[in-house]
DNA sequence: GGTATTTGACCCCG
DNA sequence: CGGGGTCAAATACC
């Protein structure tokens, strides 16, 4: 399927050239889209948000590229397709039939070998760990970094207050879209999420403002915009949080970023940009492939959406060797979950370098294994028929 | 009616 | 053996 992951991200890298074409010559672009008068500032700030979050997907399928060229040998035929063949475990007591057919047993061995193909890709997926913190412990919901999760477990975990939840990414049956993650709040600050990410999306999420709308939907008000100046007194605030907490070493040259980005957040690869404000997000994809996400209003505001300022985020960024081990995490705040850097250094290859590639990737490099074919089983059609995946 | 979440069971691994 | 991750039926939601 290599061949199809190329051709994704061929497609991605034709948004971003032209994307960046956009940034040099606004007058033509400014044809299409962005008729909203007071361009300049904005305009720019959105194609190069635009611009950010396709080469953060680029980045992501090179990876998952790369990382099956490691990895496979580009041999392994392996049981690519069964994603829904499940045999029906005999999970609960309705699946009566199951005497029909296959045995328990059989059903188990089936369940037991594709959960085994499940876990030897997971293993090989690329996976890191950000603190998201939201600004009011109280409320419930949970950070949301644009792209849009379906949760499929909650578990207690040993010495934690909080559960874990489970979540993957939403396309995962309609595009094989392997990123998932895990949520679970930090005991010691209710106010932070530890999410760790695990495969980078390679799902082409359209998201749009639409959506945003849906709760509470205070419609882009045509002047100065808010959002500058909560966005604005959002960083405000973080920044005090953040003397607060820690005292502003020297960022570490390693892999852990911190950045208060206002809403768009495209990989967990983000470069600390601190550009976009948020002006109502422009038409994204110009190339219907498109883009990641930028906006999203964060669903942690209440819909009364009276602290709007609220719907920003901040978080902590860092990768995790393979291995478990050392998982690194330099997080100005915790003391709960403040591992020493350690290893790792290997990884800071990353170019940090806001200028280079409108984001540095601090990802380190990533030389896994991961399933050489993988993301895209060439099922699209239909992906509903919720019982849950199966085929049927 | 289609989706997303909940929730208890199941499975793998340390 | 138990913890952690996932599955999938049931349920809640829109």
């Amino acid at each position: 399927m290599d061949g199809g992951d190329i051709h994704l991200l061929l497609s991605i890298l034709a948004d971003g050239e032209k994307q960046a074409r956009q940034l040099g010559e606004p007058a033509a672009a400014a044809d299409d889209e962005y008729h909203g008068g007071g361009r300049g500032e904005e305009y720019y700030r959105g194609v190069a948000r635009q611009l950010q979050g396709t080469l953060a997907r680029a980045m992501g399928v090179a990876r998952a590229i790369e990382a099956a060229a490691f990895a496979g040998g580009g041999g392994g035929g392996g049981a690519s397709g069964s994603r829904g063949t499940t045999g029906d475990r005999s999970d609960s007591p309705r699946s009566a039939d199951e005497s029909s057919g296959r045995t328990a047993r059989d059903a188990a061995v089936a369940q037991q070998e594709r959960h085994h193909d499940t876990i030897k890709r997971r293993k090989g997926l690329p996976r890191w760990t950000e603190k998201f913190r939201v600004p009011d412990a109280s409320l419930e919901a949970t950070p949301d970094d644009g792209f849009s999760w379906r949760k499929y477990g909650q578990k207690d975990i040993l010495g934690a207050k909080f559960p874990r939840g489970y979540y993957r990414c939403t396309y995962r049956n309609a595009q094989g879209c392997p990123a998932t993650k895990q949520v679970q709040r930090s005991d010691a600050d209710l106010a932070v999420f530890d999410v760790t990410y695990q495969g980078a999306h390679t799902c082409h999420q359209k998201q749009r403002r639409a959506a945003a709308a849906g709760d509470q939907p205070p419609p882009p008000p045509p002047q100065a915009d808010p959002s500058v100046e909560l966005l604005v007194n959002f960083r405000h605030g973080l920044k005090v949080e953040t003397n607060g907490l820690a005292p502003p070493p020297p960022p570490p040259p390693t892999t852990t970023t911190n950045f208060h980005d206002d809403q768009h957040f495209c990989f967990p690869s983000m470069p600390p940009f601190h550009a976009g404000v948020g002006p109502p997000p422009p038409p994204d994809d110009a190339l219907g492939g498109g883009g990641c996400n930028n906006f999203s209003s964060p669903p942690f505001v209440s819909p009364a959406g009276s602290a709007a300022g609220e719907s920003y985020f901040s978080m902590e960024h860092s990768y995790e060797p393979r291995g478990g081990g050392g998982h690194f995490v330099m997080s100005r705040g915790d003391s709960s979950e403040l591992h020493e850097v350690v290893s790792a250094a290997a990884s800071s290859s990353a170019v940090v370098d806001p200028a280079a590639a409108g984001g540095g990737f601090d990802y380190p490099l990533y030389h896994g294994e991961v399933d050489p074919h993988l993301p895209f089983p060439p099922l699209f059609g239909h992906a509903s028929m919720y019982g849950q995946y199966r085929d049927a």
